[in-house]
DNA sequence: ATGGAACTTGACCCTATGGTCAACTTCCGT
DNA sequence: ACGGAAGTTGACCATAGGGTCAAGTTCCAT
């Protein structure tokens, strides 16, 4: 690969990495060449597809992060703190970064390198639900699908809370945890409650663009 | 208003009701007009904007039944059941009818007289939050916000997952009914288990298209 | 320093959507 | 049964996004 093309997938993976995080994985790619300067052409010339910038940009990102938070979820000694921490963490990912949300809910199934970070994710979530269901802390009907489920569904909320009430999906979390859980605690909620303008706001962007 | 304007007026009611069911407030325009068999000059003509023929298409329908529900949910002795009630049955409405969920995450601020039926229907979910909260059978610190954003959640998840899961949002909702009653009961869950292969269809469908 | 390979560019094509309007057609009161 | 008002149509505008490619530009091995 020629000098200058080195340099121009250089400064698209750098365009790239930041409009993932701030915008998910779907933001278009005629922008994303735009931020790094050079035309769309070249984009498509270096990287075909969005599933091989992907690949190239987030997947490695999201791995570590992921499999950090699986892996400090398995040193807690209690398995239903370590399954609390599993899901708040993941959630907080999400909340935080759109880019590990798309990921989280497996969109892009194009994305190999990608498919392969959500299956070993999967199986660290495994085995973090079967310790804390082993251990009798955790409701024995609950599965992996429904993590899964639970995982989706945040990653649209936080999305769309994230300018209007970026804490408001600990309110929702906090309130599974409490469902999810056999003992009957009920914790303390992490945030405030949302204001009715939050609200108003939310749902106005779970809708189209503002 | 001429004969023949109203036909046609009439023409795409039907078919503007019948594709906000299918596929939710935000459907193509020009796709109703299509249906009604009339050019979509005729559809902006005789309505103007999308709200206008949503207040004349939807409102009364949504408003008949979030009215109902919230009556029957009142109508409960048991507070709590009555609470309980009234989360299943609003979600199983958004379930079932994409427009009704459009209409309960309060897009579409433009038709005022459907906003009118979720000031309302908001009301009614107050009273009947407070009776349950009084009665001590619902955790004090959930709020009408909190109810909104559970909405609006069950919202998407059930029409990503119309197709795939179609009854799989059950499970969240039960999950979360478990955590927000005061009482620790761990009720048995509506539905079976969703499968790997569900979720993976449903992940799809929360992102693009089909 | 030069020529051919590698690379880049931006105009172009496609789809889908919201929306407008001049010219045409239909209705219906007289 | 006729003429003007009312209504309808579809071509047309614009936007936004994905994607292609001929022509022009840049690099680098010789």
């Amino acid at each position: 690969m020629r000098a200058d093309a080195q340099r121009n997938a250089e400064k698209l993976r750098a365009a790239a990495a930041e409009l993932f995080q701030e915008r998910g994985l779907d933001v278009p790619l005629k922008e994303i060449a735009r931020r790094a300067g050079v035309s769309h052409g070249t984009l498509y010339n270096l990287f075909g597809t969005r599933e091989a910038l992907i690949d190239a940009v987030v997947t490695d990102l999201a791995a570590d992060r992921l499999d950090g938070v699986a892996e400090q979820a398995l040193a807690f000694e209690d398995a239903w703190e370590g399954f609390a921490y599993y899901i708040e963490k993941v959630c907080e990912l999400q909340a935080v970064d759109p880019a590990v949300a798309d990921v989280v809910s497996g969109r892009y199934p194009g994305a190999e390198r990608l498919m392969a970070v959500c299956g070993r994710a999967k199986d660290a979530a495994t085995r973090i639900i079967e310790r804390a269901r082993h251990a009798g802390a955790l409701r024995p009907d609950f599965t992996d699908e429904d993590l899964l489920f639970t995982f989706g569904a945040n990653a649209m909320l936080a999305r769309a809370a994230a300018d209007a009430a970026p804490h408001a999906w600990r309110r929702s979390v906090a309130f599974l945890l409490d469902g999810l859980r056999t003992e009957a605690v009920r914790g303390p909620l992490p945030v405030g409650p949302i204001t009715p303008q939050q609200v108003y706001e939310v749902m106005r962007s779970l809708n189209g663009k503002p």
